[in-house]
DNA sequence: ATATTCACAGTCAGAATTGACTGTCAACCA
DNA sequence: TGGTTGACAGTCAATTCTGACTGTGAATAT
């Protein structure tokens, strides 16, 4: 084991410094780069140029472009979930806190950094190591994940279909958020997102235990 | 104008049927290559081998590899229309129409072919004209697509909360093919599609009229 | 003080992909 | 029947991206 280089006394770890404001500025630059121009842009020269660094920089520090990409993944998802908490004071006039949530969740998603995280999902069907890059990333970020969604929805979690509204919730923004890339009625989405904050409603005071038992 | 093919007595339409036939193999080609590999993995090289034809053939077809796309994405939409009627024969078993129209779309929309389909969506958010052609693809198909919807849900349309459930149960099937893609424990989807059932069910004989028309 | 390590830079060859271009043969028309 | 058109094939130059390789200077260890 080599001696830590805070054991010194001055000017300790301006090497790792550097190294670390580096990686950093070069995350940074590849979340950008891809949230711009889709995974398919997201190429080791264009992260290069945007952070203006010699080709040598970004290969040290990301070998392979694999690498750069799974790295990106993890950072863009810390991110997105930075964006939940934003949006949620951004839409603090909102006073039913069922409303407010399902909206808050709608909206991040359909944040062009959270359609890039669906984008990178989407194509990693087809792609083994980005898959196992994003699961790694999910897993890792589990905890705050969870964390962020108990904030958001309050003691919502706690009625009888609580639980089972916050899960619907999460496929339905997405839906909606990749529907929304296309739809050209901006209406629309307003429409629906009024009718599941409806439907949500009715089911956190409906009993539907039942039905979902009849599994 | 030029005279038709047809109208030769013998051998007519000869080049004619020969060009159809063989960009009907192209596009055949290139959706089994978007399905397998991925928009990435979709390049005129890739087609063109799977085809076993010359280069010239592909380019003569489809001059450039954007063309190439854009055919192939109509060929995908309907593939995937037909999809429905299919899987909506196979779950014949399932009694209740509402469940059964449900999971038909839920396992439609889980199908690789429609995965690709959303991968487009995807991806056509940085890419301008791959999105103008997935418009134009949903549009030119959208009689079809109503009609097929008509078919699947049957008289649920007519109840009260009706268009509304079709309506998000869209997005919500969108949202569980997506995130199935990353999911380790498939038991979990199932449990989300009973869950939506259950909810859908409720919803329908439920008045959520004033709910929706708050907005 | 000297050797060494490490962050970073620049160059380059190889691989993949695209689309332009030329050639060929069969089918259609006059 | 002879000319023309169009489907299809093969070649090639240009571009883009990747990653290997070599060089440099500053910080750290001895």
């Amino acid at each position: 084991m080599k001696a830590d280089a805070a054991t010194s006394s001055r000017g300790a770890g301006v090497r790792r410094d550097q190294r670390d404001a580096t990686r950093a500025r070069l995350l940074e630059g590849a979340v950008s780069v891809l949230i711009e121009h889709g995974v398919a842009g997201t190429t080791t020269l264009a992260v290069q140029e945007r952070c203006d660094v010699g080709r040598g920089t970004l290969l040290h520090h990301f070998p392979t472009h694999a690498d750069m990409l799974s790295s990106t993944v993890t950072e863009l998802a810390h991110r997105n979930e930075a964006f939940v908490e934003a949006e949620a004071d951004r839409l603090s006039s909102v006073t039913d806190p069922l409303e407010r949530a399902i909206r808050v969740m709608a909206n991040v998603a359909s944040q062009p950094s959270y359609l890039a995280e669906l984008e990178l999902w989407a194509v990693s069907r087809t792609d083994e190591r980005l898959r196992a890059a994003l699961r790694t990333s999910e897993h890792g970020a589990r905890r705050d994940h969870d964390r962020v969604l108990a904030d958001l929805f309050g003691d919502i979690a706690d009625q009888p279909g609580g639980t089972t509204v916050i899960n619907l919730s999460i496929e339905f923004s997405r839906g909606l958020a990749l529907s929304g890339i296309l739809r050209r009625d901006p209406g629309k989405r307003e429409r629906l997102l009024c009718e599941w904050v409806a439907a949500a409603k009715v089911l956190v005071t409906s009993t539907l235990k039942q039905g979902a038992e009849q599994c």
